[in-house]
DNA sequence: CTGAAAGCGCTTACAG
DNA sequence: CTGAAAGCGCTTACAG
């Protein structure tokens, strides 16, 4: 395809190639009968200056690359996050910012980090977001370290690089609903942690724990599971743990993540025990499908579109300005209490 | 960022630009031991060529533009082939692709459109998949006027452009339902249409009727709607057909669509009409919540990522040799059975 | 087999 | 106010 370029125009125009440069980067000093004459010219071409021409004179590519890393085969289902690819495109189409959208298997493969750094390297965009990283990934440092820009969601970075910038959920999730599960009056409470890797599964867990040490409870082996961030995660530990305390079962399963949370659901249901009134269930995140989910699961809640907005305004102040007010955000979540936890009106034990 | 480029990688391996770019581009005319010495160099830099500069010899961007028209601001919630996204992520990273994801509102905006053009002109993208595009849309063939190649996913071209590519679902959905129906005992049916702006809904339509006509059967104005492919639309629809036609209800309601369709459910549920029992529903698409909706909805399924992957593949086949064998797909569909429908064992009147 | 040179489409000092 | 020229990072005939 042969498009016309700034040559043709200027010719059109009757002026030189730098003033239709000049009109088109709005340059002060161009009379406005100039102007209007090769904007119309313009106008009536559809002609718009070639990226790679721009970019060689060390203007950006104004693209952001959304690195999902997930090694799912239907993001749509498996990822609660891609649910808000369309607030990332939308805020970064707000800031004139476009998106380039590509999907990781895996951090770790070389191949897989050769694709990555060579999207960077071509200057294709001026930074990279991703999400669903573990911490310390080695690709990430190399990123940083070469002076790329990335915005990470739920990451922390012990070294911090000036141009990361983090959105991360809150750190006491998991004590807000003990508190919660306590004051209902449970006190035989199982926690099913999720992938240990990510910043956010540890500070679940820790969490968890405080809240528990806090009130005095005893924190059980057979009641702490280790799943993923998966619905058959969930599903897993709770068969397991159902099994190893089969004569003394907890009166509540706190979820890691509400996808682990229908996990415990599936199990709860497959093994007759009615959710709520026998074993109430907990998770954290905001599934959009919490609410249809049969009881309602309570959950501590967060404003992804938020996040993820956040996210994008704060990486693009770092290309545009080289720095950000703050590098790492730890949004709050709030506890929406629906139909999966019952007061226990007398106390175990 | 100050990358490094081919002079110094040139420099280091004490060879000239040409050579580092002869092996780049694995040219047959360099000795062994050279392309290995400066490949050496290249791995060791992270080298990679710049796009800019190889794009302005004439290289391709090998980026595919995804122009996803939707006035919704939750693409993940509402549209349906949105959950496809990754199937198109996935096809064009095979085929060594990349994927520029792109909202657009209204594609009759001269804003929207400006945007749209602006992508193709900048030279960004090699060719763009339009998903939720009205027939006729004016900016659809200006851009096939202007050469731009463009992969549609349920559209057609009465001009027939060379280097537009589309894939469709199959005319015949609405009457393998009347079919199946009819031999159900059915007689009494509604319709409620989609938005007939768009292909398939039309060919829905037609094919409903011509169903209708091939059992003899009537085709009543008030059991005819015309919704628009959301739960809202088959909802409201819904909600005026039971009341416009109170004395005299249809045993069946066939939603053009799965998303109608659940609108229809929940008219019914408020109404207190049992689904199945005493209207039975139908839908077409093959949406992943059928089977989970309660009763099971029965549809004409498609296999969308197979539909996302053809697409891409067409598209680059376009790019890359500048034909392709066919222009328009038709892919089939499948009647699932779930419990949406009963068998009425007295045939009304 | 390999280097010097031209050229792709822009922008931006520079000179006037 | 405006044009000629340099330069960005590549690839590709061209010449040797």
């Amino acid at each position: 395809m042969k498009r016309i370029n700034s040559t043709e125009i200027a010719k059109l125009a009757g002026v030189s190639r730098s003033t239709v440069s000049r009109v088109i980067n709005n340059y002060p000093n161009v009379p406005e009968a100039t102007r209007e004459r090769v904007m119309q010219i313009i106008k009536e071409n559809h002609y718009y200056p070639q990226l790679s021409g721009k970019m060689l004179t060390g203007q950006k590519s104004r693209t952001l690359g959304l690195f999902w890393v997930t090694n799912s085969t239907s993001i749509a289902n498996d990822t609660l996050s891609s649910r808000y690819f369309m607030s990332i495109v939308d805020e970064a189409a707000s800031k004139n910012y476009l998106v380039l959208a590509m999907i990781v298997r895996n951090l770790y493969d070389p191949e897989n980090i050769q694709f990555v750094r060579r999207i960077f390297s071509e200057g294709r965009i001026d930074a990279g977001i991703f999400v669903g990283v573990d911490l310390n990934t080695p690709v990430i440092n190399d990123l940083l370290d070469a002076g790329e820009i990335l915005g990470m969601f739920d990451y922390t970075d012990p070294a911090h690089h000036p141009n990361l910038v983090a959105v991360n959920f809150e750190k006491n999730s998991g004590e807000k609903l003990i508190d919660y599960l306590y004051d209902l009056g449970h006190r035989k409470i199982a926690i099913i942690n999720g992938n240990m890797a990510r910043l956010s599964c540890i500070h679940r867990n820790e969490s968890f724990l405080q809240g528990m040490q806090k009130h005095g409870l005893p924190i059980r082996n057979e009641w702490l599971a280790y799943a993923g961030i998966t619905k058959a995660g969930g599903y897993n530990a709770t068969k397991q743990l159902l099994q190893d305390s089969a004569g003394d079962l907890p009166t509540v399963i706190c979820a890691n993540n509400d996808w682990a949370a229908y996990g415990v659901y599936q199990a709860l249901y497959e093994a007759n025990i009615s959710i709520g009134d026998r074993i109430s269930v907990v998770g954290i995140d905001g599934h959009p499908h919490n609410e249809l989910a049969y009881p309602g699961l309570t959950s501590v809640e967060f404003n992804f579109k938020e996040m993820f907005t956040i996210l994008v305004d704060r990486v693009t102040d770092l290309i545009e300005t080289g720095q950000t007010g703050q590098n790492e955000y730890y949004l709050d979540g709030r506890l929406v209490i629906r139909n999966s936890c019952k007061k226990l009106t007398e106390l175990p034990q």
